[in-house]
DNA sequence: TAAAACTATGCAATCGTTCCCGAAGTGCAT
DNA sequence: ATGCACTTCGGGAACGATTGCATAGTTTTA
C-alpha cells in the first residue's frame, strides 16, 4: 500500500516488539489475549498490510505463478486466462502472463524469464514449435511444479489439463459424415503438438468407422499454428484444386478455423453449398458468422481453472508428489448451417 | 531460479564479501580490476541471477504495474493487453491483470488488491458501473503513478490515452448518412463512461452537421455495458418497436456490436436490409460475419503500447511529474456490407 | 620521512517479516 | 523457601541485495 504500515511501526507505536505483534497478527497462542486483542485493533485500525515483498523473501515463495501461452489475443487463450485469474486471484497468487506467438526460442527466453522472477510454478501451453521440452523435464525433474494444458508436452510426467482431442475430432467429423460428406479434409496446426496429432487421430478413427478412405493428400498441417496468414492460404490452395477436391473441411486449431473462412471465400467457393466447413473454436460469435459455424468449443475457463487449481495444489503440498492427473475434459459440438448436409 | 546462487554463494566460493561481489557485479570503479573479472566469470559460469524478490524489498519497488479492465475476454483488452505486456516484459516490469466485469465494487477491491501487492503504478480502465474516482485522485495525489487509458476517468489530472472517440463516433455516423440514413439510432455503455458520451457527442455532431434531428428515443445505455444479454437485447427491442423504426443502427461498444448482432436477426430484421449496423469492435473476425461488418476499430495494441510506456516513464521519473499527457489516437473505420447504401 | 591521498576490500545497517531461543514473571507443588 | 512449569514477551538472526563508512595497504607528495 501506499505509505502503508508496518510492522515496526505497529510495535513502536504500541511499545512492543515487532516479535510479538508478528505473533499477534498471526493468532499464536503464545500471546496473551489482551496484548493481542490490542495489537490486532491497532492494525485494524491503520489498515495494516503484511508487505508481500518481505514475506516473499523470507518464505522464499514468490506467491506467483508463471504463464505461458501463444497469444493472449485468442479466444481460446483469453478465456483460459480469465479462468486461471479467478482461481490465482482467490488463492493469493497473482500470474505472470508471457507470449510465445509460437516460437519456440521466445518460449525458451520466456521460462528463463519466469524462473528468474522466481515464479511458484508454471502453467503452460507450449508453442507450435516447441520441440525441446528436456527444461521442462529438468525443471520437473527437480520438483519444480508444472502444469501442462491445453498442448502438454507429453513425454514430461506432470499434471496435465487437455480436451478430449480425440473424440472432439471425431465428432466434428462424425458429424459431417453423417451430413453425407464422404471427401473430408483436414486442416490442422504443427505436427509437433500432441494436440494435432491427437486430433487427426479422432478425426482418422471416424473415417475408419464409416469405412472411408484416410487420404492423406487431405491432411495439411499448418507448423506455425496459423499465425503465418500464408500458410494456411497455402494449404487450402492445395486442398482445393486437388482433382477430387474435398465436400468438407475440418480445421482443428482456432486461429486457422477464423483464419480459413474468409480466404475460402475469397477464392470464391461457398460455404456449405461449395465446401462444407466445421472447425475447433472458442470465438464467441462464430453464431454471427456468413455462414453461421459449426465448431467444437473447448471449456477453455474451466481448464484454466483446473490447470490452476492443480498447479496451486502442488505448489502448496508438503510432501512431493509422484501421482499425476492427466484430465481429459469434454468438448461440445455446436451444429450450424456451415456444415449442412448435401443436396 | 530454482537452486540459483546468491551473491553469498559466490562470495564464498571467492572468498571474497558479499559487498565486493555485489559492487563488482555492478561495475563499481573501486573494485579491482582482477577481482571484478573473477567474479563476473564465475558469476557468468554459475548463471547467477540476482533476486528480484530482495531487490525489491531493498529497493522499495516492485518492478510490477497493475492493470484493471473489465475482462481479459474482450477483443479491445486482449488486444490492449498484448501491448502492455510487450513494454512492460522489455522494461523489465511485470504485470498484473486484474478484471471488474464492470463491477465498481469489484474494482474498487481489484485497486486494493493491487496496492497490498505494491505494484509501482497502475494501468486503468474503469468499469461501466464506476462513479466514485476518488481513490484515483487520493493515490495521484500522493504521487502514485496512474495511466488510464480508453476508459479515463476525467476528473482525474493524469496521463490518459484514448481514441479519437468524437471523431470515430462522427465518422461512423456520416458514413451512414452518406448512405442514405436518416433515421440512425445509437446504442451504448453506460452513462457513467466518457467514452459513452464522447461517442455520443461525435454522433449528434454528425447528425447535426447534416441538419438531422437528433432524437432521444433513438439512443440507449446499456448501464452494464454489454455484459448482460438483457440489457442489449431490451435496448434493441424497444428501437425497433418505435412507430418511426430506426433504418440504421451504431453500437459504441465491442461488446455491445457483437451481442447486437444475434439479436437482431432472431428478431427477424435483416441486416442491412431492414436495418443497416455499424459499430465500435476491435474483432478480428468482423469480415466473415454474416453480414460482413462496417466496423469502427481502436488502436487497441499501440494503446497498451503508449499507456505502458507512459506509465513506466513516470515511475521512473527522477522528479515529481506536473505535466501530463493526453494521447489522442486515431481510430480506423472499415466499411463492410452492413452498412450498405439505402436502395 | 611522515603525512596525505588513493585503492581495494570488509563491516554492518537496511528493507519487512518470521521464528528460534532466551528470559522475566507468575503460580503451584514440594 | 526453593524448584519447576507455564505464560508472555523481547532479542536477534535470517531471507538476498545494496551502500555508507571504516580500514588496511599502497602510492604519492610535501
Amino acid at each position: 500500500m501506499f505509505g502503508s504500515y508496518t510492522i515496526k511501526d505497529i510495535a513502536k507505536a504500541l511499545g512492543l516488539s515487532t516479535s510479538t505483534v508478528s505473533r499477534a497478527l498471526n493468532g499464536s497462542y503464545e500471546i496473551g489475549a489482551e496484548t493481542k486483542k490490542l495489537v490486532l485493533e491497532y492494525a485494524e485500525k491503520v489498515n495494516y498490510r503484511p508487505n508481500p515483498i518481505a514475506l516473499s523473501l523470507k518464505e522464499q515463495k514468490s506467491h506467483s505463478i508463471g504463464v505461458v501461452v501463444c497469444e493472449v489475443a485468442n479466444n481460446y487463450f483469453s478465456q483460459a486466462i480469465n479462468g486461471i485469474e479467478s482461481i490465482a486471484y482467490n488463492s493469493g497468487y497473482h500470474v505472470i502472463i508471457t507470449q510465445t506467438h509460437e516460437s519456440a526460442a521466445r518460449e525458451a527466453t520466456n521460462v528463463q524469464h519466469l524462473l528468474s522472477r522466481h515464479v511458484d510454478g508454471l502453467l503452460v501451453s507450449v508453442s507450435a514449435s516447441t520441440t525441446d521440452i528436456t527444461p521442462y523435464q529438468y525443471l520437473h525433474d527437480k520438483g519444480f511444479p508444472i502444469v501442462f494444458f491445453d498442448r502438454v508436452a507429453q513425454a514430461v510426467n506432470t499434471h496435465k489439463i487437455t480436451a478430449n482431442n480425440i473424440k472432439g475430432a471425431f465428432d466434428l467429423t462424425e458429424h459431417l459424415i453423417a451430413n453425407g460428406f464422404t471427401r473430408i479434409a483436414h486442416i490442422t496446426s504443427s505436427r509437433n503438438l500432441l494436440i494435432s496429432s491427437e486430433r487427426l487421430e479422432g478425426y482418422k478413427e471416424a473415417l475408419q468407422k464409416y469405412n472411408l478412405p484416410v487420404q492423406p493428400e487431405y491432411i495439411k498441417h499448418c507448423e506455425n499454428g496459423g499465425m503465418i496468414q500464408d500458410e494456411v492460404e497455402m494449404a487450402l490452395q492445395e486442398l482445393m484444386t486437388l482433382p477430387e477436391r474435398p465436400q468438407a473441411l475440418i480445421s482443428t486449431s482456432d486461429r486457422i478455423t477464423t483464419t480459413c473462412i474468409p480466404i475460402i471465400k475469397r477464392m470464391g467457393f461457398k460455404i456449405p453449398d461449395d465446401v462444407a466447413f466445421a472447425g475447433f473454436t472458442n470465438s464467441d460469435v462464430s453464431e454471427s458468422f456468413d455462414p453461421p459455424l459449426t465448431v467444437l468449443r473447448q471449456p477453455a475457463f474451466q481448464m484454466g481453472q483446473m490447470a490452476t487449481e492443480l498447479l496451486i495444489k502442488t505448489i502448496e503440498s508438503k510432501r512431493p508428489i509422484y501421482e499425476y492427473q492427466n484430465e481429459l475434459v469434454d468438448t461440445e459440438l455446436i451444429v450450424r448451417k456451415s456444415s449442412l448436409k448435401l443436396a
